[in-house]
RNA sequence: UCCCCGGUAGCUCAGCUGGUAGAGCAGGCGGCUGUUAACCGCCUUGUCGUAGGUUCAAGUCCUACCCGGGGAGCCA
């Protein structure tokens, strides 16, 4: 394999031969001399070739060359007589591989965002998108860094599931059923036992569930992976199809999972800045002025904690006019969560010992029988990025539990069988990757974030 | 899904109380002694989102729909 570009820029002296192919970003030509700024995507800079009207092509190939063109280029490294980078090829031979229609979009000028989005299949060229996928990729590696060192098992759970484990939202269904003419019982109603894996089959939510089961066989151990909700959200923070991680501990309470969130969050923040500092510098600069020095105060910090009562003095004593009138046993709506996150403490917030009432069937009862222990962890400008909790082991009260609530029984029996055999205090919680990723870029629509983002009625690249 | 705003050249936008479309960038051509999202000169570019309607006349006013943005709900 050819040594990329950044493995040449960070080369420790100049000299000696070197052979870069790449695409083009700019193509800066004057009288005597030409500069090719190529790319290869392998960090944000790129690599300057000087190529001279001395070369055999330069009238034929050379000049002629244009923003996205790709191209070969060999050389000698040399140290670079212009400012704005430390070295630069001298070239000896400039190959045109592909060239580019003139009505190629994408410019040396700022695009806006919206207009890359209907260039799926162009925009990973971009400054801003190319950008984006390094720094999505360092997150991801981040992630498994941080687990692997700990021990953590990374568990591959299902992303076809039959039940609706948690009523996260609403599912899209799998079958293999003729959609036009379905076979239906005897009441006239869709006959799923006929589909493919016998019932109704939907693309998982959540891998919580399963991630519970290997926790009491492996201890520790995370989820990674796509997940789906088919609701019709349209905001800059919801995507259709985006990935989840989730840790599930056992022998952890909400203490313990709390330590495991904001330890986490330090250390693939940290990983990810020292990971991509050209890229940071390009955010900091043109997307978000100030978010690395935002993301090192996070490091360097506590999170605040907060429990979810002790939340809603705070907002009633805050004197605002909240949209929606602030009492205990709400949920904290988006307001709420910046006001706590963006103006009171300035800070990651997790808040802690939410009502029972608006938190799933799952969490466990504290000794007040109102309240359960659940956590969020809400930060500035994105929100709620983790969610998670202390789950009920103890196997009389989550069956009781679920009986209130009307679930159907039969369907968890699995889940509740859990608890009936070596079961063992436990805790997880889940965090949006793209939310993740977004709040250390400080790109400001999740869209941006995924290279094939799938939103209510578009799905295109 | 709801509320608000927008859709004009390839891109980013201007276009007043209705009178028949424009600037920068991109692109083309030429120039320039090493540039840095280079610079200088000249040139090209339009179903004004779509479909109806009002009017002598619609980019401009009205209606519906489509798409995008901001906010909200739901959530990660």
């Amino acid at each position: 394999m050819d040594e990329s570009i950044k493995q040449i820029l960070a080369r420790e002296s100049a000299g000696g031969a070197v052979l870069i192919r790449g695409w083009l970003r700019t193509a800066r030509h004057s009288k005597n001399v030409s500069f090719l700024e190529v790319t290869d995507g392998s960090g944000f800079a790129g690599l300057q070739a000087v190529a001279s009207p001395d070369l055999a092509e330069y009238e034929e190939t050379v000049r002629k060359l244009a923003t996205g063109c790709a191209v070969e280029v060999e050389g000698e490294l040399v140290e670079s007589q212009g400012k704005g980078q430390k070295y630069e090829i001298h070239a000896s031979r400039v190959e045109l591989v592909g060239g580019v229609g003139d009505d190629y979009p994408l410019q040396k000028k700022r695009h806006s965002l919206e207009f890359l989005r209907t260039l799926g299949h162009l925009r990973s060229r971009s400054n801003t998108i190319g950008a984006v996928l390094r720094v999505r990729n360092a997150t991801s590696r981040a992630i498994h860094d941080f687990f692997q060192q700990r021990d953590f098992l990374y568990l591959h759970s299902p992303i076809i599931t039959l039940s609706d484990a948690e009523g996260a939202g609403e599912m899209f269904r799998v079958s293999t059923l003729d959609a036009k003419n379905p076979p239906r019982d005897e009441d006239g109603n869709v006959d799923f036992a006929q589909d493919f894996f016998g019932s109704e089959a939907h693309l998982t939510v959540s891998g919580q569930l399963e991630a519970e089961i290997a926790a009491h066989s492996h201890s520790k151990v995370y989820t990674f992976g796509p997940t789906f909700r088919s609701e019709n959200s349209n905001t800059a923070r919801h995507l259709a199809e985006f990935w989840m991680v989730e840790p599930e501990v056992a022998f952890c309470d909400l203490a313990g999972l709390a330590e495991l969130a904001e330890t986490f969050l330090k250390s693939v923040f940290r990983d990810v800045l020292e990971a991509c500092p050209d890229d940071f510098a390009f955010f900091d600069q043109r997307i978000s002025p100030g978010i690395v020095s935002n993301l090192e105060t996070i490091i360097e910090s506590d999170f605040v904690q907060l429990p979810y009562t002790e939340a809603i003095s705070i907002l009633e004593a805050s004197g605002r006019d909240f949209e929606f009138p602030v009492r205990w046993g709400i949920d904290l709506q988006s307001e709420h969560e910046r006001f706590l996150a963006e103006e009171h403490v300035k800070r990651p917030v997790v808040v802690t010992d939410y009502p029972a009432e608006i938190k799933a069937f799952y969490m466990y009862m504290n000794e007040d029988g109102k309240t359960v222990r659940a956590l969020d962890v809400l930060v500035p400008g994105v929100g709620e990025i983790i969610g998670g909790s202390q789950r009920e082991h103890r196997h009389d009260v989550l069956l009781q539990r679920i009986r209130d609530l009307g679930l159907p029984e039969d369907e968890y029996w699995w889940y509740l069988d859990l608890r009936r055999h070596g079961s063992v205090p436990h805790a997880g919680f889940g965090l949006g990757f793209e939310r993740v990723v977004q709040f250390i870029t400080g790109v400001a629509n999740i869209r941006d974030i995924s290279p094939f983002p799938r939103v209510p009625g578009n799905a295109a690249f």
